[in-house]
DNA sequence: ACGAGGATGCTCT
DNA sequence: GAGCATCCTCGTC
């Protein structure tokens, strides 16, 4: 698979072939890695959830970018979560981490969690296992130091994959752009 | 098991 | 000044 080519298509098309990818990072030498099991897909100015709905801002100037450019904002004022851009460098259009197992780096992910279960079962819990903060937001997923891998999945994707509305918006609520698949077994 | 409510900061109107 | 692409804790059943 070419990371490259998949992450050029159109967010609806991405989103759920990220399902079983690898997220990997490697901050103070502590390596994580999570395997993506929920996302959803936004786009621009056909959006009224998205971020980019009103056009370019300072904050959302990363879905403009090119395909696998990070865009990490601060949700509620405490956490962060973070989307891969994927479509021509341009056009707007992002998909949201919202969840996956961890495969990688457990105590430290347990460390930066502040507790042994649901580590990474939510956007904001997934982004704070991981270590990715705003200062990562504008880096690529092609050249680190948040990596896209395709990992051990031999499959895209790895299993049955589920499209339901997307969680936590009010504008949009209809579309079923927020996809799930069971847990890819090891 | 489930629901209500609070924390908290930044972006855009 | 309003509104969040959330998570956690503490009540009640």
């Amino acid at each position: 698979m070419d990371l490259t080519d998949l992450l050029g298509a159109d967010a609806l098309e991405v989103a759920p072939r990220l399902l079983g990818l690898h997220i990997r990072t490697a901050f103070d030498a502590e390596t994580t890695v999570i395997a993506l099991t929920e996302v959803e897909a936004y786009r621009g100015a056909d959006d009224p959830a998205s971020h980019a709905f009103r056009g370019r801002t300072l904050r959302n100037t990363p879905m403009f970018g090119p395909p696998g450019t990070l865009y990490v904002y601060r949700s509620y004022g405490i956490h962060w979560c973070m989307n891969i851009t994927c479509g021509p460098e341009g056009v707007a259009s992002a998909v949201l981490l919202r969840g996956g197992v961890p495969r990688t780096g457990v105590p430290t992910m347990e460390r930066r969690r502040g507790r042994t279960h649901a580590l990474s079962n939510g956007p904001g819990k997934l982004t704070q296992a991981l270590g990715v903060t705003g200062e990562h937001s504008g880096t690529s997923v092609l050249e680190g130091p948040v990596w896209l891998e395709v990992g051990d999945s031999t499959r895209t994707p790895p299993g049955p994959v589920v499209a339901t509305p997307r969680i936590g918006i009010s504008r949009a609520k209809e579309l079923p752009w927020r996809f799930v698949t069971t847990v890819p077994s090891n």
